[in-house]
DNA sequence: AGCTATTAATAACC
DNA sequence: TGGTTATTAATAGCT
């Protein structure tokens, strides 16, 4: 269809080449787009010239992503099904360790123990005991690092306080000083807020609900 | 091109479509191929039509996996970056869960207890306390049913052994009867096996190193 | 699926 | 690239 009849083979003048290459591709792209139209089809189209000029066309109501979707599922060839799959495995890898630790921490606290033979249950017992010395050790520790810290704060104002009165002595008049500090803060705390440790757990429990991947389920239950 | 102009709108006629549909397609590949040759040029048709039907071109020299992956280069689009983010959040997501959880169960062993001032050690100790109290109750219960359970076959036993006795007094051989039940073994397991429940921790310790996924890094510590 | 009158694409030219 | 035109190629309507 052209002034002459043309042999189908490569094209060697490039500039010729060249032309043809943009005349037919629009041709092709028209085409597509006719089919699109006439027979409701969905069409994509990517190439590149000899050059590595890159052109695409893909019908509306579509996209490439999608047709390129389609096109996993007809051929059955999920180009990337490899790195879906190691990474959906690492998922469940990570959310059955998940669940084993919540499960072990259940346990530490005291639930879900009825799976449990005697002697799992005489660990527990004795873990948690040994826990517990530890954690008394460690509060009082802290209790004791913290009455000393007072004390020495207590005992620099009272010291400071001196200073200032004797300071004050040298000089004619003589004023009353504030309170030094809450000497008794870390009694109060040590009374106060009971049970706090108790909500640890609720913010390991996260909504991971409502997450999927396409056509990979990867709900983390 | 035809015996008629027709006008470029979806033909409604099921049939027709059809048919127009297979005729066309077979023109737009021809003139792929034509211009693969002639051009030297990388073409990948991917059409479905409105039936759903597959069909594909892809020039000889490479193939649909390629051309797209240099389609997503020319475009600068990872199709897949989306999905690919959205995974590595919930992998971090699991992740920054899974290091809480552990971090949990390491302070109610009674390890890194540093970073806790006197009132989470305090809720801390209060919750241990309570789940030794729970643990404790479990122990002595289970102990408790295991040791009914083994009386009841010892006594089942028993009263069985009588009755074969009296049948073999009926009968005029007398045979001794081997050992019922080892009714100690309870016990056995009461005071075998300590500190069984340490271990527990170790297998929540997954060896996870060395997993990536390509471009993204998805290493989980 | 074939046939063919007719339209559409395009090779060679500017 | 873009336009013109002689010619070939594609195809609509029919069987």
């Amino acid at each position: 269809m052209g002034r002459g009849k043309i042999e189908i083979k490569k094209i060697e003048n490039s500039t010729n080449r060249q032309v043809t290459y943009s005349k037919r591709r629009s041709g092709i792209m028209k085409k597509a787009k006719e089919l699109t139209v006439l027979c409701d089809a969905d069409v994509s189209i990517i190439m590149f010239s000899s050059t590595g000029k890159f052109s695409e066309y893909c019908s509306p109501g579509t996209d490439t992503k999608t047709v390129f979707e389609r096109y996993q599922q007809a051929t059955q060839t999920n180009l990337w099904s490899t790195q879906y799959e190691k990474m959906q495995n690492t998922l469940n890898h990570l959310k059955e360790i998940n669940h084993n630790l919540r499960k072990e921490i259940r346990q530490r606290i005291g639930e879900e123990l009825d799976g449990m033979d005697f002697k799992e249950l005489r660990g527990l017992e004795q873990n948690l005991d040994e826990a517990l010395k530890s954690v008394r050790a460690r509060k009082y520790h802290v209790i004791t690092t913290q009455t000393d810290t007072y004390k020495k704060k207590v005992k620099n104002s009272q010291e400071a306080h001196k200073t200032l009165l004797h300071e004050l002595d040298d000089a004619v008049y003589g004023y009353a000083d504030e309170d030094p500090g809450n000497y008794d803060s870390s009694l109060a705390l040590a009374h106060g807020g009971s049970n706090m440790y108790a909500y640890r757990v609720q913010p390991s429990q996260p909504n991971l609900h409502g997450m999927s991947y396409g056509p990979h389920d990867l709900r983390l239950a």
